[in-house]
DNA sequence: GTCGACATGTAAATTGTTACATGATTTA
DNA sequence: TAAATCATGTAACAATTTACATGTCGAC
């Protein structure tokens, strides 16, 4: 049996998206570059060839509205599968320190996907390695800062100062999905 | 006379750290991957050829130490002056929105190669955009928080969670800069 | 004397950007 | 009816990933 091929940001971004509805190329394009959706690019150049790979992969499936003759892209299981174990794959400290909007990404289709539990795993184990992280940081920090031109100081300081934001968020994420 | 061609990010990554200290190809690599400088890519595959470039740009200049016999790449005259003007170039809002990795890599190497003007003007325009697109933001969801799933929602706040810290964070950098 | 870190590179494949091209449909 | 938006695509190019390949140097 093959195994779930790993796919672009890119891809899971399509496929997060198409996870709640049909839509068609040009409404995905739209998203990404309209809403605050990650920096996933917009282009047609990137959106077209991304979706004409997922179709001959079978994780989408192409249908015509037979009254307006448009097409949508729906998610096929196979594609839901692929979907469901991204989202469900260890968080690894390397993602921690360099992927949070992956991770970010994941967290935001889980939805109807997963169970609470596995929500909640999820976020424990989010939250865990970033306390790890921003004790690296701290302790980095509090030995080298002095050595560290000025600027190179802020710019580290807004590191530490944006992943406390994140686990202040952590912290109330989890609250709210336990409280269901 | 030609304009300044334009550069991806990990070339000015690479001008960045340049600028302080000629470096060895494997010490430039080295330093993506240990330390917190974004998520550049550390693979030999993209910091050689990357190099290689830059050399024939005449951006940087490959030197050897004659005693150890070892390679370093020196930032040129032209190299600094296309850095300066990346890290001078109007913040647009868009950046705000999807690009603020690469506007805090402006600001980290700010330092000698600016003035103090320049800086506080950098930083209150970022400053502006951020309390503007932090607006959109918090209209957005005041309109749409009902109807967004509990993971999107989430999401949602995280990323306004995420921009007020980098807000708060500027407010701070302006003093620092300003006090010198 | 071998293991890990230092050190530099290439080749193939993938991914994404930029620019171009075309046409339908809606709205002012 | 002109302009804007909807809608889909391709081609050339640039950038990056992954995997491979090779060799030195110092420490244990």
């Amino acid at each position: 049996m093959k195994n779930t091929q790993k796919l672009s940001l890119l891809n899971y971004a399509i496929l997060g998206l198409l996870k709640n509805e049909p839509l068609s190329g040009y409404r995905i394009r739209k998203i990404f570059e309209d809403t605050a959706m990650g920096n996933y690019s917009s282009s047609p150049g990137a959106i077209y060839p991304a979706l004409s790979k997922l179709e001959q992969n079978e994780l989408v499936e192409k249908i015509t509205d037979p009254k307006t003759n448009k097409q949508f892209f729906k998610i096929s299981p196979k594609g839901l599968k692929n979907l469901k174990e991204w989202i469900l794959k260890p968080i690894e400290m390397n993602e921690v320190e360099k992927k949070m909007n992956e991770l970010l990404l994941r967290f935001a289709f889980m939805d109807d996907l997963i169970i609470e539990q596995q929500k909640v795993y999820f976020l424990e184990t989010f939250r865990d390695l970033l306390v790890e992280h921003l004790n690296n940081l701290k302790a980095y920090y509090a030995k080298e800062a002095n050595n560290l031109p000025l600027h190179g100081k802020l710019a580290f300081e807004h590191g530490i100062g944006s992943n406390k934001a994140t686990l202040k968020w952590s912290l109330n994420a989890l609250k709210e999905i336990i409280k269901n």
